[in-house]
DNA sequence: GTCTATAACCTGATAGAC
DNA sequence: GTCTATCAGGTTATAGAC
């Protein structure tokens, strides 16, 4: 019993590190099992085929921060606060999770289908589109903000959180950063993003 | 004569659009002759193995975008029209090829080998960093705007552009447009990031 | 549950006729 | 230059012993 959740959770780890690195197109088997631990043919004992093992990945991957994002989106504060506590919650979970962002894109872009049903459970995407822009544009006509389109709103502000991550090794590379100098980057957007993105769209 | 040049380019229009949308680990040589209307071996007589071709395709790619990025973020110009011109050309630029930017960013990170050494020549790096603070913190104290660091302006007036065309494909999705939707929606964005953008940083 | 060995398949690359 | 046929190597997946 221990044993089994033990073995699938190291196939997990490994899949996730590799999957997120390589893509499903250039991951291999054979390194998922090597970095577990494990033999190859148990990858199939325990999740039957790559697909499968992919399919756990992306799950497990997105399951946390897509409602949680939404539910950021969405929720019931003033603007200047909501915006404060999305920029904050959402960039400490990039600093961890840098990978995450491009990896989700780059799925979607190489093989629609497989994401596209994958997401269907994920999120629920019905006529989330006018519950987000219902409650984006109370909010920022409550703030006495200028009238701008909310879906751009939320661009710019995911834009501006998610960017950094996506583009992390060549930022590192054209600004010659170590990890270290990265991250202190990112510490130091928490604080500046808010009054970039507050004054930007006032009057 | 003309027909040698006629199937090589061929050849590379098909491999731009397969390479774009699937990477080079998901990219099928079957696929690249089956979309240039030749057989297999011809890809192989013109560009002798997957990965120069690749590299072709990343080079004729890039080889626009980049100085010209570079060039307009040096440009000595004030800060206001800087801004305005860059959104300007580069939105431009990113509505007929969304797919560049992921493309790329995809690449650095499931081979950052293969992509350093292509960079290499493409951009010359070398302490542009230094060039472009200057350059960028220059043109912010020269508009009287607050003292932010200009690298994290960089970053949001990129990902501000960059980001819609990254997640372009989430964002029919979840927004429910049609290609002409999303079309509109960057033309729009071309007006406003430039008042979002310099609002934000005004003190 | 875990392993080794191998099957079945796919893909990049080449040989050789035209 | 262009094609067909085929090789060589690698990758997912399975069979079967322990």
């Amino acid at each position: 019993m221990e044993e089994i959740k033990d073995t699938e959770k190291q196939i997990l780890n490994a899949a996730k590190e590799i999957f997120l690195q390589k893509g499903f197109d250039g991951a291999r088997m054979q390194d998922i099992a090597d970095k577990a631990g494990i033999n190859k043919a148990m990858l199939h004992y325990y999740f039957r085929s790559k697909d499968r093992l992919f399919e756990s990945v992306f799950r497990e991957l997105t399951s946390n921060i897509f409602p949680k994002l939404f539910q950021s989106l969405m929720s019931e504060m003033p603007f200047e606060e909501k915006l404060k506590s999305i920029v904050n919650n959402y960039m400490d979970f990039l600093v961890i999770n840098p990978d995450l962002p491009l990896f989700v894109f780059r799925e979607i872009n190489s093989n629609p289908e497989r994401i596209a049903n994958i997401l269907k459970d994920v999120v629920k995407i019905d006529d989330f589109k006018n519950q987000l822009k219902g409650n984006v544009d109370n909010a920022i006509s409550e703030s006495g903000l200028e009238n701008i389109d909310a879906t751009q709103v939320v661009l710019t502000l995911l834009g501006a959180c998610i960017f950094p991550a996506i583009a992390k090794n060549l930022i590192k590379i054209v600004f010659k950063m170590t990890e270290d100098d990265y991250v202190d980057l990112m510490i130091k957007r928490k604080e500046q993003l808010p009054k970039i993105l507050i004054n930007g769209l006032k009057k």
